[in-house]
DNA sequence: GGTAAGCTAAACACTC
DNA sequence: GGAGTGTTTAGCTTAC
């Protein structure tokens, strides 16, 4: 029932309240609670979304050739030049988005994070390295593809402009475009199939057995086949309509998949060229089958790597030949293609489902991470090393009063780096649940402040209790006194995890102001507003090293 | 096993 | 009446 109230952070809607308030997802003792909506993006939906995206530029980019093709013919009837010729030119310039050719990665920081942690194998974190790596090489790829057929396609309607519009040059510079960049299409296609191939061949990722086959709803959703052949079709349909009289002779089969002839002479030409040239984007032939290169992602130790040939060649030239040959756009090769593509799309599903594991097992870890019993100072290694019960001499946090009576050692006494989950704090131990902040009756200030930064950003349970927390946004406050709304909104800033759960925490806020006598409330002009009494607050645990209090739910996210 | 501390959930009252 | 605030209680977990 409890609604957001904060001014600051509104963001977070009903559904975030709705969440798992443990912040393990799971609700405890079976009690109901709504499952918070997933909002992140597997691999394979953002790969569809790329290819969607790059299927929808495209046919707007050739739909927009095929306009200004017209255009040309008119302005030409009429005799006259159109004055938004420019302008027509620049809205062919589609904008390649970079954030939607970003795949879900792992931040460098949290791959530091599972690194420090070793809770993963040298073995996992090398794939999980790999599986990176993978997507960062498929986004670049389709990166410095759109970015290039923009290029091209901008340089050649600049030429087509400069042309007589209805000349047969024009046209079929059109139509070459197409091919060109169905073509290129394809390539991208091929790249990514080959690139997730090498990895299902190096053991990164696993089919499972009985997906050999995707349902049809994942072809529909890949749309690679149809949408290829349907943008073909709009194409080469609408310059089947300009050219009145080649329809019939022409043999544009489109994109047909399922088509058994292939198309002829333009197409087999620009495929043969274009089987040479991966990736290269060159549209000059004669770089196509360059033999320095002498390398292609279908070809590797003499062998062919189409799949299902394997045939053998002594060079690369003769691979060349036999690819533009045997692997020519027909029916057999497209067929393969799309067998290809379940293969990829069962892939980049299985990556998905691993990623998401990986990500289910990382917030597990952060959840249920733990600090070493013998070691209870929770920031570092080295701090847990030094510190103790008699090595209080450490530097006091600042601007934050202490007790005499209370130990003064320090939560994050070094500075070296970003204070990471450190392995130490995943070795060996149990689900301990301390919160440190109490240790030693410590303030949180020191690991907040260098901690700022990763609170406010990841979606981690602070490991301070609430009281901690609560005296500490009373403390940071100019007057020392902060209103329960002015608090909520504290927790919100400072912490990413209360950016939901709202009802959840701010309950157990209002729960701590009222339980905890350290807690003062004074009626003020502008309402009532809460205070800390400093001497209660450190009454409030005993000053017992070895008794640190801890919170059931809180887990302690010891060395963060 | 008892106790203390902390968290979550809920109910209730009060105020605006 | 609804929302926010404040108080209280109960149940649970964990550490000592």
């Amino acid at each position: 029932m409890m609604q957001e109230s904060g001014t600051e952070v509104t963001s977070n809607g009903p559904a975030n309240q709705s969440g798992a308030a443990n912040g393990e997802g799971v609700p405890r003792e079976g009690r109901p609670k709504s499952a918070t909506p997933s909002v992140d993006v597997t691999a394979v939906d953002l790969l569809n979304l790329q290819q969607h995206q790059a299927l929808q530029v495209a046919r707007q980019i050739l739909l927009q050739q095929q306009q200004q093709h017209q255009q040309q013919q008119s302005q030409q009837n009429l005799g006259r030049k159109s004055p938004k010729a420019s302008e027509k030119q620049q809205s062919l310039q589609v904008p390649v988005s970079v954030a939607m050719m970003t795949p879900q990665v792992i931040t460098p920081q949290q791959m530091q994070q599972i690194l420090q942690q070793q809770v993963l194998s040298p073995q996992q974190l090398q794939v999980l390295l790999q599986q990176q790596q993978a997507l960062m090489l498929q986004q670049q790829q389709l990166q410095e593809f759109y970015k290039k057929q923009q290029e091209t396609l901008h340089l050649q309607l600049l030429q087509q402009q400069q042309q007589h519009a209805g000349s047969k040059q024009s046209k079929e510079q059109v139509s070459a475009q197409q091919l060109a960049f169905q073509q290129q299409l394809l390539q991208v296609q091929q790249a990514q199939q080959q690139h997730l191939l090498n990895l299902q061949r190096q053991g990164l990722l696993t089919i499972q057995p009985g997906q050999t086959s995707l349902p049809l709803h994942s072809l529909t959703q890949g749309m690679i086949p149809a949408e290829l052949q349907q943008l073909w079709k709009e194409v080469t349909n609408a310059h089947v309509k300009e050219e009145h009289n080649h329809s019939s002779n022409n043999g544009h089969r489109g994109l047909d998949l399922s088509s058994p002839a292939p198309p002829k002479n333009a197409i087999i030409n620009q495929h043969a060229s274009t089987n040479g040239q991966y990736m290269s984007h060159k549209r000059e032939v004669s770089t196509l089958e360059e033999p320095s290169h002498n390398s292609h992602p279908l070809y590797g130790h003499g062998v062919c790597k189409w799949p299902g040939c394997e045939a053998v060649f002594d060079d690369f030239q003769s691979f060349l030949k036999h690819l533009n040959n045997e692997h020519a756009l027909d029916d057999r090769s497209t067929a393969q293609c799309r067998v290809q593509m379940q293969v990829v799309q069962q892939l980049e599903l299985q990556l998905a489902k691993d990623k998401e594991r990986l990500q289910a097992m990382m917030t597990h870890l952060h959840v249920k991470s733990t600090e070493p019993k013998a070691t209870p100072q929770p920031l570092n290694l080295v701090s847990s090393v030094t510190l103790s019960k008699s090595a209080p001499e450490a530097s006091p946090p600042l601007s934050l009063p202490q007790t005499p009576t209370t130990p003064t050692a320090p939560l994050t006494p070094l500075s070296q780096t970003h204070s990471v989950i450190t392995a130490n704090s995943l070795h060996g131990v149990g689900p301990i649940r301390r919160r440190y902040s109490e240790k030693y009756n410590m303030p949180i200030s020191p690991d907040l402040s260098q901690n700022k930064e990763f609170y406010m950003n990841a979606d981690v349970r602070p490991p301070f209790t609430y009281a901690s927390l609560i005296r500490q946004a009373i403390l940071e406050s100019p007057e020392k006194q902060l209103t329960l709304n002015e608090i909520y909104n504290w927790f919100t800033r400072m912490f990413a995890y209360f950016r939901r759960n709202a009802a959840t925490w701010k309950n157990a806020v209002r729960h701590n102001l009222s339980l905890h006598k350290c807690f003062v409330r004074v009626e003020n002009v502008k309402g009532a507003v809460w205070t800390v009494d400093e001497i209660e607050f450190q009454k409030r645990r005993p000053q017992k090293i070895s008794g640190v209090p801890f919170a059931p739910t809180f887990p302690c996210i010891s060395a963060l």
